[in-house]
DNA sequence: AGCACGCCGACT
DNA sequence: GTCGGCGTGCTC
């Protein structure tokens, strides 16, 4: 990789490198490399380069050449960071391949790709170099202040140094003096973190010896709370020699003191030692292998086998309870024979105990996990055991795609139907689903999407041989699917048989189902009491002040709440503007269903699991927990109870307004509610298969509902592909959204039917929509309007997104519009 | 993104 | 009269 594109060293050429700076900007910066770093630099090392005036910055080397830049004069590498590569060339190559492809600058890729403490700024130490004769004649009043106190204190950083030279002559005042080799930047910037490390306790071996034993009881007669605390060692010790006793055992243990310890140890007879512990928790149980795989399991393996060897990706459809994950390990163990290493992708860690489980079992140590919930430091733990190829199956969140794999043979992206691949919310955009078969592809690696619900765009892509199709269609142990009603809620309540949002005939198949001991699963996806208040009189209804949408009334914290920005508020007793006390509530929310379900059955343990149910500390292993031991008899929850509620004793699962789920305004919002409405389901009857759902609904007929009951896969993902190519929705085409956010509405309008105009000018009049307001034309008080642009699938694709990136630079050229933020969804 | 510079309003 | 709001320009 070094020296490549290289003369040997006998002229006097000059080197550059292109380096990946962690800002959000566009490109990477060119940097000069001094001779003494020539022979060490190479791609995918940190570096640290000064950039404008005061800043230090660690970057990433993307590129080395020997052009040198005609416009500016480029800055010298302070020095390099590392001695190998901390990024292998296929994190490169995918870096940059995310930036082209979603549109967004390298450097926030590289941002949200490191962990923080391995890209330090600020914190970067200084230090004299050993044994240096500094000629203080030569040097400037800055350089001497700093010589002076690098003299008193052998380290500074860089923000303690503003203290006494001014910003602007920092860098330059450091790189004087690292030229003049009086002083260094110091190795440990990477270093920052240590192993946490743990206290164990032993006995003292020559008490063990001989028979030293008894004289040492003896000697503890007169300290009875010391003998039991030495025997409670001693037995712990002796119990499995190869596990070490942690001094927080015996605390845990038995009642006893730091004082009583201590003096078993001043005596001599007990011993504490330190040892490196990973901060991650690692299992340290026995490991387990795996049951045979079932005939059908086999089948699909093969399958499997043969894509792989055709370097085909896979989508794996497996019904729910079909036993997907039983699969997943089969091929995880078969690529750690191979001497490869896995990814094992989920769409968020905290709901997934099972999977995560069952690997621990399986791997033990050579496990490792990486996620958003981590602290800093762990992230970096994670980092260098994968870089020193400790990890053989690494189970994460989409942030783990970053990760400096070595030796990658297989990404498994589990449930990949799931938004959480795609948040809107954080930067840069990319789906994970797609982004990890771009990774797998330079790391020539396998990979398998699976699912019981696969998006529609996955399903089309195997439907046109892109993916390699796997189904499995049968439950494990050939237990029955659960069988689909639908209640016409609009019959019921003319027969006048309903209560509240239950029909007679929904509540008699609760009770009959709780009567077998039997749980219940009730769906409602909407937070809160009621959706919107407002007065009967004067129609005021309640807006948060900061978002363009109603506020929502949370009846059991007793408060509005807005969910966009989380503003919260007191519910009017009277209406603020015509103090009529005719107040309303309309539109049900998840608290209301719980309160009519404790009436209809007061007898029965009825739990909510909602976000806002969910936020103290281990509510969702208590609520787990009482679903384990059967103590919930009637689980309500919104769509975050589709995931990981694998359990047996479920058999009756209710969508008590299903229609709600459909009157989103978004093309996917019947694609979302039919994987909803099947992941749920998928809970109940895992074995018994006498899982029943029942879905009351003002329109039966509607296609989504009919075809779920018929349970035909082809012809709902057939309905779905119809209605895309009919109104030009991807995969049929390439949707790109354009959004503009300011906090004046006037500007943002203007400044949206601009970039309106100009992709006109360039696109074909059918390919741009808009602008338009956002649904929700303003949160946090900025205003919101959006451009979708339907561009061609195809070779044509190319061209039509560097007319776009043209457009954007003519957008940009309009100094006015600097102050509004655009951000671009390549894949909406 | 972060920072400096420069130009206008409401205040010690 | 100054502090500080944010619009504008620049960073290898």
């Amino acid at each position: 990789m070094k020296t490549d594109n290289r003369q040997p060293t006998t002229d006097n050429q000059i080197y550059f490198a292109q380096i990946i700076l962690p800002l959000n900007l566009k490109g990477t910066f060119t940097y000069k490399i001094p001779d003494n770093l020539v022979e060490e630099i190479e791609l995918g090392m940190r570096v640290l380069v000064p950039f404008g005036g005061k800043k230090i910055y660690t970057g990433i080397v993307s590129e080395l050449h020997d052009r040198e830049p005609e416009t500016f004069a480029a800055k010298e590498i302070i020095n390099i960071l590392d001695e190998k590569p901390i990024l292998p060339k296929e994190q490169l190559e995918f870096w940059q391949w995310l930036s082209n492809y979603y549109l967004s600058n390298i450097g926030e890729i590289y941002r949200f790709a490191f962990p923080s403490s391995l890209k330090l700024e600020s914190e970067t130490y200084l230090k004299l170099k050993p044994n240096v004769e500094i000629n203080f004649e030569n040097l400037d009043v800055n350089e001497m202040y700093l010589i002076q106190a690098l003299e008193v204190r052998q380290m500074i950083n860089l923000a303690e140094i503003e203290a006494f030279i001014p910003k602007k002559l920092i860098v330059k005042t450091i790189n004087s003096l690292i030229d003049l080799r009086y002083i260094e930047v110091d190795e440990k910037i990477s270093e920052t973190y240590k192993a946490k490390e743990v206290a164990y306790l032993k006995v003292n071996k020559d008490v063990l010896r001989d028979n030293f034993l008894p004289e040492v009881l003896k000697s503890l007669n007169n300290a009875p709370k010391q003998k039991d605390l030495f025997l409670l060692i001693l037995s712990k010790q002796q119990e499995n020699e190869d596990i070490p006793v942690k001094k927080s055992f015996v605390f845990e243990e038995g009642n006893f003191s730091h004082s009583q310890l201590k003096a078993l140890i001043d005596k001599g007879i007990i011993e504490e030692y330190l040892l490196q512990k990973d901060r991650l928790k690692s299992y340290e149980g026995k490991t387990e292998d795996l049951e045979a795989l079932t005939e059908l399991q086999k089948i699909a393996k093969s399958e499997i086998d043969q894509a792989f060897e055709n370097d085909k990706n896979v989508l794996l459809h497996g019904v729910t309870a079909s036993g997907k994950t039983h699969l997943y390990l089969d091929k995880i163990e078969d690529c750690i024979n191979d001497g490869k290493n896995v990814l094992f992708l989920l769409p968020e860690i905290s709901l997934t105990k099972q999977i995560i489980q069952r690997l621990e079992k399986k791997y033990g140590k050579s496990l490792g996990f990486y996620h958003t919930k981590l602290t800093d430091f762990e992230r970096v733990e994670v980092w260098r055991k994968i870089r020193n190829n400790e990890i053989k199956v690494l189970i994460g969140t989409r942030n783990a795609l970053f990760l400096p794999f070595q030796n990658l043979g297989l990404i498994i992206v589990d449930e990949e139907h799931d938004f959480a691949y795609r948040p809107r919310e954080v930067s840069p955009y990319f789906n994970a689903k797609d982004a990890a078969q771009i990774l797998a592809k330079f790391y020539s690696a396998n990979v398998i999407l699976g699912s019981a619900t696969p998006s529609v765009e996955s399903y089309y892509a195997a439907k046109k041989d892109k993916l390699s199709y796997v189904f499995l269609s049968k439950r494990f142990g050939n237990v029955d699917l659960p069988t689909v009603e639908l209640i016409n809620f609009e019959e019921e309540q003319k027969l006048q048989f309903t209560k509240g949002h239950f029909s007679f005939k929904l509540i008699e198949e609760i009770k009959g189902n709780l009567e077998q001991k039997k749980q219940n699963i009730i769906l409602h996806n909407r937070r809160g009491y009621a959706n919107v208040v407002e007065c009967e009189t004067c129609g005021y209804v309640h807006y948060c002040s900061n978002c363009d949408v109603v506020m929502t009334y949370h009846k059991y914290s007793r408060e509005m709440k807005c969910h966009y920005c989380g503003q919260k508020a007191t519910k009017p007793t009277v209406c603020p503007k015509c103090n009529s006390e005719n107040i309303n509530e309309r539109g049900v929310g998840i608290e209301q269903i719980e309160e009519e379900l404790q009436k209809i059955f007061p007898e029965n343990e009825v739990d909510r699991m909602d976000v806002d149910s969910m936020r103290k500390k281990f509510a969702y292993e208590q609520l787990y927990e009482k679903i384990e031991t059967g103590e919930a008899e009637i689980i309500l929850g919104t769509q975050m109870i589709s995931k990981g509620l694998d359990f047996d004793n479920i058999e009756l699962v209710a969508i008590p307004k299903a229609d709600a789920l459909l009157h989103v305004q978004d093309f996917r919002a019947e694609e979302r509610a039919y994987q909803l409405i099947t992941q749920v389901s998928g809970r109940a009857g895992r074995v018994s298969g006498k899982g029943k759902i029942l879905i009351q609904t003002y329109n039966p007929q509607h296609p989504v509902f009919k075809l779920i009951q018929e349970n035909s896969t082809t012809e709902i993902y057939n309905h779905f592909l119809e209605e895309r190519k009919k109104f030009l929705y991807p995969p049929f085409v390439k949707l790109l959204m354009i959004e503009l956010k300011h906090r004046r509405e006037d500007k943002t309008d203007r400044a949206s039917q601009f970039l309106g105009s100009v992709l006109r000018k360039y696109l074909p009049a059918e390919c741009v929509l808009g602008p338009e307001k956002s649904p929700i034309a303003r949160i946090k008080n900025l205003y919101q309007y959006q451009i979708l642009l339907k561009l061609p699938k195809g070779k044509n694709y190319e061209n039509f997104k560097s007319l776009v990136l043209k457009s954007f630079e003519e957008f940009d050229e309009i100094t006015g519009y600097h102050s509004i933020k655009k951000s671009v969804f390549v894949d909406f």
